[in-house]
RNA sequence: GGCGGCAUGCCCAAGUGGUAAGGGAGCGGUCUGCAAAACCGUUAUUCACCGGUUCGAAUCCGGUUGCCGCCUCCA
């Protein structure tokens, strides 16, 4: 069947068929770098990191590009506050951008170019417009001429005329038609200019994708990605820019995400009801913050909150918890390659929901990223191998049993892989949790592990009522403690 | 006012014409010195409501209600 997307510019799923065979060309509009990130930007980005991961692994070669807006009203306004200049203030959050993404293991694309760097892409592309005469200067400023441009508003699905009559558009003298927009905007004295020859001046925001993506990925290319909310009108005026200067189609797919809602309310800066990346990660996992993310299919809107997002933590738990138990219950060295029919023969359903993993997984997947149904494919394996473990009791495996459990383990941790998922040794990721949820309990690691070190000489003497007032004592923290074979570890439950 | 989307068990959530995945929470059980974790069992004859098409619909069509988004910067 093969890979079936949501187009946004025909509002159907369809095949996906690149351009040029085994290639794929992939815009993603990136960040206005005036502050910090929030959960809403995490999101899409997580969502494009796991297409681009899945088209990889489907054997394309991608280019992925992914811009920054580092010149634009608010950031001059933003740098005009702190009494600096836009430079310091893009260069300052394209850091931050950094730093976030890094923490979230999101990959980096491969041309993360500047608008700054693009200007004269931009200028050639508002010269060709003004040569066509689809784009005309009024005042200091340049318009594209939306009623030069037969089919706007395809992508949106709306007709100039219902925009119109909307009537929320800003009334612009210089404007001929109240939804033009500007391609050229005339710098006031003070303000960061670029010569052009309509004068010194900035590019309005829209161009900068549209000379950006033909620069680097040709006046036609496979996939445009984004929020939501640029369908319009970013987007819609990256095509009739695009479109009228090059005479090309601009972009063959169109794919967006779906919004990151606070109690059922789109986030977002202007209401003021955002968290930030970082915030956010003082306290949760960034794996756990993926997995919550790809619970829900990338197009419809999801809800963040304490609750929803607990959800996802424990469930990653429970993965990694898995994961330990192979480890920990399974000699360290690789035996050899086992007889297929031996493993089969210690659990025949679990060993063909492991071989079944790569093809329900890539199904899935290829039906418009269907990372929600992946998740619950991605448990039911784990399922299945905690319960073969569990027929062993406390005794650690050998032989095909062990190879079995290795074999599932390892092919769930590829396929999560390629969502960026169970990346870390079990181990890691338990510590890096306990570490995290601990500055919640204001406890120190060294205290607790004292204290279980005062539980276990209890226990020994056989002192149970002083050992269960350690634990009881703990728990009231928040600090859960579980007796293992291996000795007692502690998780934080707060 | 125009355009679009969504409504699935207590909560989250997949499902795209063939008879309701998965996760969380709850309850019962196994295990445990006691716990926790884990596993097992259990919770929708039913998918907002009303009609229609079909042998068959959560899935298609029409209508109703409710929520959300876009039409202004926004992932």
């Amino acid at each position: 069947m093969g890979l079936q997307l949501f187009n946004t510019l025909t509002r159907n799923k369809e095949e996906f068929v690149p351009l040029e065979p085994g290639k794929i060309r992939f815009y993603v509009c990136g960040v206005t770098v005036y502050d910090h990130c929030h959960i809403g930007h995490a999101r899409s980005a997580i969502v494009f990191d796991v297409i681009y991961r899945y088209l990889m692994h489907l054997g394309y070669e991608v280019t992925y590009v992914r811009n920054f807006t580092d010149i634009d009203d608010k950031i001059i306004r933003r740098a005009n506050e702190e009494g600096t200049d836009y430079r310091t203030i893009a260069q300052r959050y394209i850091t931050a951008f950094y730093e976030d993404m890094d923490a979230l293991g999101v990959l980096r694309p491969n041309l993360e170019p500047l608008a700054t760097d693009n200007i004269p892409g931009m200028i050639e592309i508002i010269q060709k417009l003004m040569d066509k005469g689809i784009a005309y200067q009024s005042g200091t400023d340049v318009y594209f001429q939306v009623e030069g441009f037969p089919s706007y508003g395809r992508l949106s699905g709306r007709a100039l005329e219902d925009m119109m009559a909307g009537a929320r558009v800003e009334v612009d003298a210089n404007k001929r038609n109240p939804m033009d927009f500007v391609l050229w905007k005339g710098s006031k004295p003070g303000e960061p200019a670029w010569d052009s020859p309509w004068g010194p001046g900035r590019p309005g925001w829209h161009i900068e994708c549209s000379a950006m993506g033909n620069r680097f990925l040709g006046k036609t290319f496979d996939i445009h990605g984004g929020g939501k909310d640029l369908i319009f009108p970013h987007h819609e005026n990256e095509i009739a820019q695009s479109e009228a200067a090059f005479d090309a189609p601009f972009v063959k797919y169109w794919i967006h995400n779906g919004f990151v809602n606070i109690n059922n309310e789109k986030m977002s800066k202007s209401l003021g009801n955002f968290f930030t990346i970082r915030d956010v990660l003082q306290r949760v996992h960034p794996e756990a913050l993926r997995l919550f993310v790809l619970s829900k299919h990338y197009r419809s809107p999801v809800d963040f909150s304490d609750e929803t997002v607990a959800e996802a933590e424990r469930g990653l738990e429970k993965l990694y918890h898995t994961l330990a138990a192979v480890k920990d219950r399974t000699p360290a060295s690789q035996e050899g390659e086992t007889a297929e029919k031996a493993l089969q023969s210690q659990d025949s359903e679990l060993f063909q929901e492991t071989l079944a993993l790569p093809q329900a997984f890539t199904e899935a997947m290829d039906n418009d990223f269907n990372t929600a149904q992946v998740i619950g494919y991605f448990f039911g394996l784990q399922r299945h191998l905690q319960r073969f473990l569990d027929r062993f009791g406390q005794k650690k495996l050998k032989g095909p049993a062990a190879a079995l459990a290795r074999k599932a383990a390892s092919t769930l941790r590829q396929y999560a892989g390629i969502m960026g998922l169970l990346s870390l040794e079990p181990e890691v990721f338990m510590q890096e949790q306990r570490m995290l949820k601990l500055k919640a309990t204001g406890m120190m690691a060294e205290e607790v592990e004292r204290l279980i070190e005062l539980r276990q000489q209890a226990r020994k003497n056989k002192d149970f009522a002083e050992g269960d007032r350690i634990r009881k004592e703990l728990e009231d923290k928040g600090i859960q403690l579980e007796d293992t074979a291996g000795g007692t570890r502690w998780r934080v439950t707060v």
